[in-house]
DNA sequence: GAGCTGACATGTT
DNA sequence: CAACATGCCAGCT
């Protein structure tokens, strides 16, 4: 298992209603600071069950979904997520 | 095996 | 307060 599945894994474990910013899951993966790490893994493994844009930057804003940020990333922000 | 790239973070100017 | 520059880690060529 390495550092990329674990990623995955945990992306993929997010429950509805809830996000996780690129530190918290490079935490949770094992590297506290590997926030790049973590975006380029989701966009080369990207997966139907990978909800990228239910993982966010530590500013609160969702980071790029598929090189252009989705209309999905406005329904985030009306559920209160991003600011 | 080494170097380059990248969907970020934090600090400083 | 906003923009720029540097550093971090892992993956890909």
């Amino acid at each position: 298992m390495t550092f990329k599945d674990q990623v995955l894994a945990i992306v993929k474990k997010i429950p509805k209603g809830k996000v996780l910013t690129y530190q918290e899951v490079a935490k949770r993966a094992g590297s506290p600071n590997a926030s790049r790490a973590v975006g380029s893994i989701l966009k080369k493994n990207f997966d139907p069950k990978i909800p990228c844009h239910r993982v966010i930057r530590s500013d609160g804003i969702a980071g790029e979904y598929n090189r252009g940020r989705s209309n999905k990333i406005k329904l985030l922000k009306k559920e209160g997520y991003i600011k």
